[in-house]
DNA sequence: CCCAAGACCTGGCGGC
DNA sequence: TGCCGCCAGGTCTTGG
């Protein structure tokens, strides 16, 4: 489910429900996530406190709770829904925060790659959030930072995009999209990209991601009640799982391999 | 410092 | 049906 846009959407479908309420009990199924999580804090910390804000950070979720952060993380299978007392109780279904409303924040995640953590004081100084790089929908990303990150790289553009220290939020959909919106080839060198296509290239970044997000905004009501599945699923997707089909520009078959792991298609004729 | 690979997990799919 | 290998939206850690 997460890529930026879809945390987004969960933030926003989550808050006008989960703010201003009182947590009145934790419940941890499942500790072991990709870090244990600090059950007695949260405890401690958070029983019988109101959550005062529902914020985000790159793909982390920052529920403000008395004198801290509860840091929420979606890893890659992990979803955040508000559910009934008495709704059934799936697998994997790790972490419950019950809500004086009836309401329960209900942490789902197969894979458990995602995480829970509590940070004290602010958020921005837990490790893990220090050294992230700039909001990709703020001022502070554009075509400059790209350019100027990427003199002497011989890094892919694409391995580079998706560096949290460069830009958060871009994940493996949206650096394919965004990449074949721009037409660079996805394995070309990052110091070998002119500082005008790296303009070009921050702008698409950026209508991307926020089409996905008021795309995502369409499912809003899913996650009260139900079982709906808010995400890319509506997107009109170009290159992201379409490899060996034809380029909807030029019609040429979309070429797929790895760079990094993760699976990149792109157009070879559209994109260099 | 730079970069690639490995690590962490479960579930779903296609192929035999 | 069953088993096997491969794949999956992330990102921290390790090691060359």
């Amino acid at each position: 489910m997460p890529e930026l846009p879809e945390v987004e959407t969960t933030r926003r479908g989550i808050e006008p429900h989960v703010k201003g309420q009182r947590v009145v009990a934790v419940v941890v199924r499942q500790p072991r996530l990709r870090w244990p999580v600090p059950v007695e804090l949260m405890t401690q910390q958070m029983l019988g406190r109101l959550i005062e804000a529902v914020e985000r950070r790159a793909k982390y979720l920052l529920l403000k709770i008395g004198d801290g952060y509860l840091i929420l993380h979606l890893g890659m299978s992990g979803s955040l829904r508000l559910v009934a007392q008495d709704a059934p109780l799936g697998k994997h279904d790790h972490v419950d925060l019950c809500l004086q409303n009836g309401y329960i924040l209900r942490l789902t995640d197969p894979r458990r790659f995602g995480s829970v953590l509590w940070q004290q004081g602010c958020a921005a100084e837990h490790a893990l959030l220090a050294r992230l790089g700039p909001e990709p929908l703020s001022d502070a990303f554009d075509g400059e930072r790209l350019f100027r990150l990427s003199r002497n790289k011989r890094q892919a553009v694409k391995q580079f995009l998706m560096d949290g220290h460069t830009v958060v939020g871009v994940g493996n959909i949206y650096a394919n999209e965004a990449l074949f919106e721009a037409g660079i080839d996805p394995r070309r060198a990052a110091g070998r990209i002119s500082r005008a296509r790296y303009q070009r290239l921050a702008q698409i970044i950026k209508a991307v991601l926020l089409k996905a997000i008021e795309q995502g905004g369409t499912t809003l009501k899913d996650f009260v009640g139900g079982d709906g599945k808010p995400g890319y699923f509506q997107q009109q997707l170009q290159v992201y799982g379409r490899g060996g089909e034809h380029c909807y520009r030029c019609a040429a078959p979309l070429q797929q391999l790895k760079l990094g792991q993760r699976a990149t298609v792109y157009c070879p004729r559209c994109q260099r």
